[in-house]
DNA sequence: CTTGAAGTTGGGAGCGCTCCCATTATATCA
DNA sequence: TGATATAATGGGAGCGCTCCCAACTTCAAG
């Protein structure tokens, strides 16, 4: 049976609420009482019951993650992990727990009603839905705090996003400069944000360069290897020069179609990726791709939503974080310098 | 403000017990009764406080995973994404939440207690450890209800395992079969008990085969490509015919590796890996290897604690899930007959 | 000393639920 | 129809914590 506060306090020879008061680190406590507190509390491994804590506070220092299964690449692209490692560290050294929701659309409004309405969690951090996503909608029209990681079209949400478009126009211009002349994309879905803003700079890019888009150039994918492939097999016919891609793994099966029909890269099709996930630096050969600290999102996420928590949030915030395009080979840079 | 028992009894012109009966399914309720409470609860779209219901029952409806971060593999192998899935999935329907915690060492000791002590979690899965992670010691010491994935050198704790062992004699019986004269392994950490238990089972089958064995053929990776890529440099001096590797992304980092020794697969290196991920039936060549059903492991744990949690464990089971050698062709075998 | 402010401490009430027991409604049988 | 079992219901106590207020110390200033 664990200890509680009563008992801590009788071995201590003080009340419930001086022991309550050390653990909270309220200043009102003598600087004796503490230590011989804290010392009992450190011996016996005491810990405090956060079921009764939470019931008592309202809070339970504890962040729900939301995660639509939906998205199929959620268990192939290392992009979720790595996000995950960056939340949890975080949680970890700010003292909350985390709690996993990888949503299925079956159970999804019973989710939903569990994350808003039952206590478990103080605030939830939904990651890359699609952008119309009902999680969204109940959660904005709910008191709970959150953060979008991504965009929404059309609420107004505390968001953290990369800037994709800029990312996208990045590099594409990259290629366009290189002097490819049918620079073509295989984008991501266009109803996630992410999708949609990564072929919005694409398009960008052709503006700002003064060339016309040529829309047989454009593959939608869906952020897989196998999405990838099959996109790049629609592509081949219409021969491209260069494409960017949305996604590293994307980039993956792109590259796996060109060397099934036998064109080299980057002479016969330049390509340029987007992750930087950790293989793409040894593909044969080493991809060019947009960089961004995903690890560092899930921190940052983290961060903004407890300091939410915590201070609540007279204004909607907006984080939007930068991206690198990291030169490799992928893109035969060094071949037409 | 979040409505409470009280509130749905005033509505429905019951008592705060009535209606918590109807909640919990108790049998003491008039149907009509029963009816209109549930009524009203689906109207208002009520759900119960958890935090007070843990505090009153001793039960939260949480599981918590624990997975050590230490283990490097972590976040560049689909095998975690894949098995929360199982996990979150059986979760989902069984009614219960899940609390992800990514072990890092330097919590490591006030993670161990929060999860023991402060009542957040029914139970705990621990994933993929080393085989004498002090986490497991503390587990078995408490009373927390848990199942570890893998099995553990010397307490007798619930546990879910693949038969590796097995798995490891199969997958290296199949090349020594074929005639291979040396076939090589690449192992797994051999602190962690798949490790092991592979490399033990690439033993046995020499053993069985009747044939001795080089220990300058076993080199051991860390389940990383990165990893698969060095062991593989190793072991190419000692001219091997055949490899066992002990994970799939070990396999596409020696097949890396291989590719730039210019040595064809399986024509001068055959090789098997282990896991089955979704990449491997589209490397080059498609990869021979012991399929296990990663998410399904991470469903049969789940229900396996809640089990335990629900009725109790009389005694300590063992649950081995079985694997199967899926024969592409980078093991040679349809060159060989 | 006395007085009052500041520093400490203790205990009651309450967070929203479950569980138990007492009470009331309903059914059953002789 | 009355006695008795059984089905339904209500309300108090309590889970372990925090928060508030009252009470007690301490100490410096007058």
């Amino acid at each position: 049976m664990p200890l509680t506060l009563e008992d801590i306090a009788r071995l201590s020879g003080v009340s419930r609420s001086t022991v309550s008061r050390v653990i909270n680190s309220d200043v009102n406590v003598k600087e004796d009482t503490r230590r011989k507190v804290l010392g009992i509390i450190q011996d016996i491994n005491f810990q405090p019951n956060l079921a009764a804590k939470g019931l008592a506070t309202g809070r339970t220092n504890v962040i729900g993650v939301v995660i639509p299964e939906g998205v199929s690449a959620v268990f192939t692209d290392p992009y979720f992990p790595q996000f995950l490692l960056g939340v949890s560290s975080t949680c970890n050294n700010r003292n909350y727990s985390v709690m996993l929701w990888l949503a299925e659309p079956e159970y999804e409004r019973r989710m939903i009603s569990r994350i808003l309405h039952n206590g478990l969690v103080d605030g939830v951090v939904v990651a890359s839905t699609l952008m119309n996503d009902s999680i969204v909608t109940s959660l904005y029209e709910s008191k709970m705090p959150f953060i979008l990681i991504g965009r929404h079209p059309s609420l107004d949400v505390n968001n953290l996003d990369v800037d994709n478009l800029q990312a996208g126009r990045k590099a594409t211009l990259h290629l366009l400069r290189l002097g490819y002349k049918r620079v073509a994309t295989i984008t991501g879905p266009q109803d996630q944000s992410s999708g949609y803003d990564r072929y919005q700079g694409y398009l960008k890019a052709f503006q700002d360069y003064g060339q016309p888009v040529r829309s047989e150039l454009a593959v939608e994918g869906d952020f897989t290897e196998e999405g990838g492939y099959y996109a790049m097999l629609r592509l081949i016919p219409q021969k491209p020069e260069a494409v960017f891609i949305a996604s590293d793994m994307m980039a993956y099966g792109a590259m796996r179609a060109l060397r099934e029909a036998n064109l080299r890269i980057p002479e016969d099709v330049a390509m340029v990726g987007f992750d930087d996930i950790s293989g793409s630096s040894k593909t044969r050969p080493p991809l060019t791709t947009v960089r961004q600290q995903v690890s560092q999102m899930g921190a940052k996420a983290v961060e903004f939503l407890i300091n939410i928590i915590e201070n609540g949030s007279p204004s909607t915030q907006h984080l939007i974080m930068d991206t690198e395009l990291v030169v490799r080979e992928s893109c035969g840079a060094s071949l037409r310098n």
